[in-house]
DNA sequence: TTGTATGCGTTATCAG
DNA sequence: CTGATAACGCATACAA
């Protein structure tokens, strides 16, 4: 920029006015903006954004911590933040909250974010409080997303999918095709995930279908993590007619699991994963899930990190949407 | 930091030298370099990055380009990139290359990734000329990964997979299972993709099975991509008995399409893939597919990213490893 | 309408 | 051994 100033024969405080089209209350001759103008372009001038945010300009980065990014549901919510961030001007710099990340790492990932103009929390991360506690004493905005939506408020806005909602629809449609033996499969981690198993709990219970837990499984949310349970399932005296997951890597996981073991899916097995990833639409058979309102959500939680903070704590909450698709059918007769 | 050295009685540039324990050569006081040290820890000081590359420090940015975050695989290799930049102390922020978006945006992309100490190029991106030209005439180095091995340079560090040595592998797999009209499906770009393209045929012509191209067909990279494709294949007088798909989500995709249409797999017809993403274990059935050796190719390029940079342009290459699961067997007997 | 001066947080140089 | 000062690139209050 001074070389420029200097090529134009102006003062360099010139061309930064002229270049960030300053008020119009300092008006600027034409000529001489027109001639600035020219020489920057020609000069293929590029503002350095460092040392605008050194004199306190927002960095124009936004901070991702995500859970796992390998995850195929969140790798499609990342897209959307870099796609809605970058909508009003901003990019996005990956944290990592890498499960077998030790403590100090997870330490690490703040500290470089601490330059972001926020934070944005993908997927529960409660399992890291040493990263929480660290987000609390930071002086940015830090929103929360997939969070769940109930449990204790964690301090940071939060904006998560209506879990019960889902699990009404998912329920109600396998109850509508008749089924009563319906089984659970989720990881056994807090936030999102556990209120849909909360979720199930309380809608069996209204729908006068006492199961007792009988059918709850916990598994790693993993392509290969359903199969023992699948196994332990169905050799029950009275095994489910249909498996609700609670999410579609572990429907995947237990539609594959059901194929290594002859079950035949849907005639023997409903069932019914949570987040329509991609895959979800290719699976053997297609899979019957709930459509996860992603835009919402990421549109939503952006707002709140670079709008205005909120003077209260919000917690937003979107519908997700029943797709019903090849993997759920009506029970077998009762043989 | 000034506060800090106000705290202490130093001066600030004393405050600077300890915390950056600066060249044995300068020699401070025990004593004052202890006081310091501990007023600095209780205040939690932070350097400033920003500051510090305002001064000719390296960011410790990575940018990262990616064709497209939501393709597992590529999900996969960003939080491989992630990792092993995170081991050198840098972060890993993300431009994007989506097919959607039109030129300036690639041009955005680059401008913000200016002020990386590096740029990574995941997948080929040779779409969008613009966007590497940009970068062509950028001063940080750029490395491109999975830009196919062949064809002419790019003019920066390439590494990638080796593509014939895959193809040969899954090949030599369906020959040997006693395949000879054997299908090819894949998108239809250049780079990565197209030189398995052109290693298939290569294969076929050197194996004396003169197919000619006729099964080949080229199909957008999705999940629901190849169903017509497969059905003008098992249209055919002579149907192929097996398909190479070029991508696992192809071979996801056929697999499907299979499955809709009533092809048996892999009795009717085998398919291999490409890449060993996580799904590939768990489609039913289980793919056969080519393991990509995403940990070094990702060291490697983050090596040339923030290494010395070589005076040659190198191309590395690794070979990837087939891994035979359910989806491939000997071809059904000629009826 | 434009130029000068200052400061953001650091580091490097030079003087003390 | 340590303090003062310049410089990095930019924006702005103030002076001309």
């Amino acid at each position: 920029m001074k070389d420029i100033a200097e090529t134009a024969g102006v003062a360099q405080s010139t061309v930064s006015r002229i270049l960030n089209d300053a008020p119009v209350l300092i008006r600027v001759s034409d000529e001489t903006r027109e001639r600035v103008r020219a020489i920057a372009e020609q000069m293929g001038y590029q503002p350095h954004p460092f040392a605008r945010s050194l004199r306190g300009a927002p960095t124009m980065l936004l901070g991702a911590v995500v859970r796992d990014i390998t995850d195929p549901f969140f790798a499609g919510a990342i897209e959307m933040l870099s796609l809605k961030a970058k909508a009003h001007g901003y990019s996005v710099v990956l944290g990592h909250a890498l499960a077998t990340a030790d403590e100090a790492m997870a330490l690490t990932a703040v500290l470089e974010a601490r330059q972001c103009d926020a934070i944005v929390l993908l997927g529960d991360l409660r399992e890291e409080p040493r990263l929480l506690d660290d987000l609390h004493s930071c002086h940015v905005p830090v929103v929360a997303l997939w969070h769940g939506s109930e449990g204790p408020s964690l301090g940071f806005p939060t904006v998560s999918v209506d879990n019960r909602s889902g699990v009404r629809a998912a329920l109600g449609h396998l109850t509508g095709l008749g089924h009563r033996r319906i089984a659970f499969l989720g990881p056994d981690v807090l936030g999102d995930i556990r209120e849909r198993e909360g979720a199930y709990r309380d809608y069996l219970v209204r729908a006068r279908i006492p199961l007792g837990g009988r059918y709850i499984r916990h598994v790693p949310n993993t392509v290969d993590g359903a199969g023992d349970a699948l196994c332990e399932l169905m050799a029950l005296p009275e095994p489910p007619t249909a498996v609700f997951a609670a999410t579609d890597i572990i429907a995947v996981s237990v539609i594959h699991a059901a194929f290594v073991h002859d079950v035949a899916v849907p005639a023997q097995l409903s069932i019914v994963g949570f987040d329509d990833i991609p895959f979800a639409a290719a699976t053997v058979p297609s899979l019957t899930t709930l459509k996860m309102p992603v835009e919402r959500i990421v549109t939503a939680g952006v707002r709140f990190a670079i709008g205005r903070v909120p003077d209260s704590i919000p917690r937003l909450v979107y519908k997700p949407k029943l797709i019903v698709r090849a993997s759920t059918a009506p029970p077998p007769h009762e043989g």
